[in-house]
DNA sequence: AACTTTAGTGTCTATTGGTCACTTATGGGT
DNA sequence: ACCCATAAGTGACCAATAGACACTAAAGTT
């Protein structure tokens, strides 16, 4: 038999796979708190229960695995996230009731004023305090899989400043120190923390400020390939 | 409907998923060069074409995904390799002449020492030294996994000591430098390679000594957790 | 014993983060 | 107007760790 007689006769359905879906862990900072986004489940299994946007790939609407998710984002906050990242993926015969899943998680980051606006309107959406997470159960394995997005950003921001798009397009360093500190967990040397930005010469600089109590800040914005820039030395630590 | 009832009522086939496999980006060291794990595909499609080690979970024998490939794994090198981790999934409508496909690829690393018996017997499996991938053509989209892993590994090499589960478990400091020097793609400092793992203690001294040529080298060995480590700056740059 | 080869060390320099006091810019209260 | 509080931003020195490279050490070979 040819390639050309196998494809026409193959039929998807006579293999027995697992589910397939696409889940994101999609992180804000809002009020000094890191903050993410849980959907209500309309449907079985764990009907009811807060757990992360996502669900089955469109296999006619979709042409790859980031264009769901983004998909599924979109769905929620009307947007699309400007930093999203494969997380990992998860697959075993436990985690879903329905048997064999496995999803393929991303983790994303958005302004919480980029999509405040388009998820006002939608009641099943909501922004949840992750410290709070362990008063609400969670639908599958979703607490684990954000407690993995939160440790593999906590991460990027020792050595990146990849944690700058979870701020609106322009933002200012004491700003961005901030979200730097609340993912390490501890406070850090302003001097350092600008010095090698600067050095690396990541920002651009608008020209505009923001007042706020004291002296005014400069507001920057990223360039475009700051977000992949890689520090050879960690902070902290 | 309550959960019960749909989940007695659940037909996984009624939904149209994609197709899911698992690959593994198996790398070695052989004679002063990286080399890459490939099997001649005896079916459909891409048949006679080389590629990665994989294939299709089996729902009823593999109880997560790592368990697949691992399965995979040994049934071409007859051991379960010392190191693998999760690279990235790969899944789109093109990559796959029988349609929407999803794969979830892992790196691993072994010693050619290790599982070269195993499978001389197997004569649909060889290592193919990196330089000659471009001479062959590859199925599917795994010369791009493979570049991918590649990747990946020359990371880990600036940071970490994974690379020493490319050796034997008892092996050289000049030995493994020599694998990070290959995967860095420049030569690096003995003073500083050395200094590092002896700071951070990573490795044991097993007493044992291997001579070849000159000074006698010490053998060391890893210590359990010493694959996790990562130092707080970067070799190289 | 001298030479070659490879392993391993001593030591100085370079880079970059840590610390912390100091200066600067703004608003508000007297 | 002046002083103070507050937050932004800088100067200067210290600490940690990688780079460079010459030197010493231990083996085999001639």
């Amino acid at each position: 038999m040819d390639e050309a007689a196998y494809l026409k006769a193959y039929n998807p359905k006579a293999y027995d796979g697992p589910l397939m879906s696409v889940d994101a862990v999609l992180f804000t900072l809002h009020e000094e708190t890191l903050k993410v986004l849980l959907v209500k489940r309309s449907s079985h299994p764990d009907r009811g229960k807060w757990g992360l946007p996502g669900g089955f790939i469109d296999i006619k609407a979709d042409s790859d695995l980031e264009d769901a998710v983004i998909r599924k984002l979109k769905e929620k906050t009307g947007v699309a996230p400007p930093y999203i990242e494969q997380l990992a993926s998860i697959g075993n015969n436990s985690r879903d009731k329905r048997g064999w899943s496995v999803t393929v998680c991303y983790t994303a980051l958005i302004a919480y004023q980029d999509c405040e606006v388009s998820f006002a309107t939608v009641s099943d959406a909501q922004w949840v305090v992750l410290s709070e997470l362990d008063k609400i159960s969670l639908a599958f394995d979703h607490a684990q899989l954000i407690e993995l997005g939160r440790e593999r950003l906590k991460q990027k921001a020792l050595y990146s400043i990849v944690p700058a798009y979870a701020l609106p397009g322009k933002f200012t360093l004491p700003e961005l120190q901030h979200v730097h500190e609340v993912l390490i967990g501890k406070p850090l040397q302003k001097k350092s923390f600008r010095r090698r930005i600067e050095l690396a010469e990541l920002l651009i600089d608008t020209g505009e400020q923001r007042r706020e109590g004291g002296r005014p800040a400069t507001l920057y914005k990223m360039k475009n390939k700051s977000g992949d820039y890689r520090f050879v030395r960690n902070l902290g630590e």
